[in-house]
DNA sequence: ACTTCCTGGATATTAGATATCCAGGATCAT
DNA sequence: ATGATCCTGGATATCTAATATCCAGGAAGT
């Protein structure tokens, strides 16, 4: 799992704090991370749908829709791409007595498994908000979101 | 998700269709897989206590228990080891009003609905054991284990 | 016009996955 | 004992994806 999820996530829940386009060089110093390469990742959640972006001055990434719209898993899956974690090559094509056109990663045991535990853990992700990690921070650091916004204006 | 897990699922199935040592020359060849790099996938299947391994002729590899104790998860793990699918790099400890001494793996709310994700994912995985999916593939293909046993003594 | 800021492509670097090879040791059959 | 079979583990090479940087272009505000 990349290194940018954990980005696009803190991003992500810093962004429900403020409801201003902050700019990539800000959300980069936040967390001292690398400014290009943060804002590829945060150019992908905006082509998912979980920000927005303005351009030019006073412009910047802002959340698209209400921190309970947005699931760790639109977040992981924008940042991840579609795939599974578990990838069938259909090794048994190979085998004895199979045939060319069967599709593995369906009739597969394995693969079935491994989907179904795929499936667990999407449904894990999709069952928790960026609304419902943002209650659990302010409920055990209840001055978070104000150091948030004051750090992201004081580095802007 | 590393290919080599592919290929240990469909190893330790087969073997639980033979009662004696295969050689990784066999197990290889039965699904056109490299056997050097095969090989080293067996080995840590042995390390982990999947498999035991018979040196000398008419050595191999067969399964160290019943196919019944032998989880998913088990042959996962072996391959690609005890890390957690997402890891927590504790970014927040550069955020600010953060003191060094705290392990953000555990007090981070994303981590810890994470590893909640991660849990129900190996939960799954530990809940299928090898003797299921035989019992999977047995009740589709009847054939299956004679076909394996034969291709597996043609390619001794 | 000038500055700020995002977009997207090209490119470099690094780490891990994939793959091969070989020297050494264990085991068995003759 | 000798030779053949087969596993073990280390060294090494290759390839791919993740990480990271840079720049030309465009959009938007002042």
């Amino acid at each position: 799992m990349s290194q940018g999820v954990e980005w696009a996530l803190h991003t992500c829940l810093n962004l429900s704090w403020v409801d201003a386009p902050v700019p990539t060089s800000t959300l980069a110093a936040f967390y001292e991370l690398p400014p290009a390469y943060l804002n590829k990742q945060l150019q992908a959640l905006v082509r998912a749908g979980i920000l927005t972006s303005t351009s030019g001055p006073r412009g910047g990434f802002q959340l698209a829709r209400a921190p309970a719209a947005i699931s760790l898993l639109d977040i992981v899956a924008a940042i991840e791409g579609p795939e599974e974690l578990f990838q069938c090559d259909q090794i048994l094509s190979k085998g004895p007595g199979e045939h060319a056109g069967v599709d593995y990663r369906q009739s597969c045991a394995f693969a079935q498994a491994m989907r179904g535990a795929d499936l667990a853990w999407r449904r894990e992700l999709a069952g928790k908000t960026v609304a419902d990690v943002r209650a659990d921070v302010e409920r055990g650091h209840p001055e978070a979101p104000a150091n948030t916004r004051a750090r992201i204006v004081e580095l802007r």
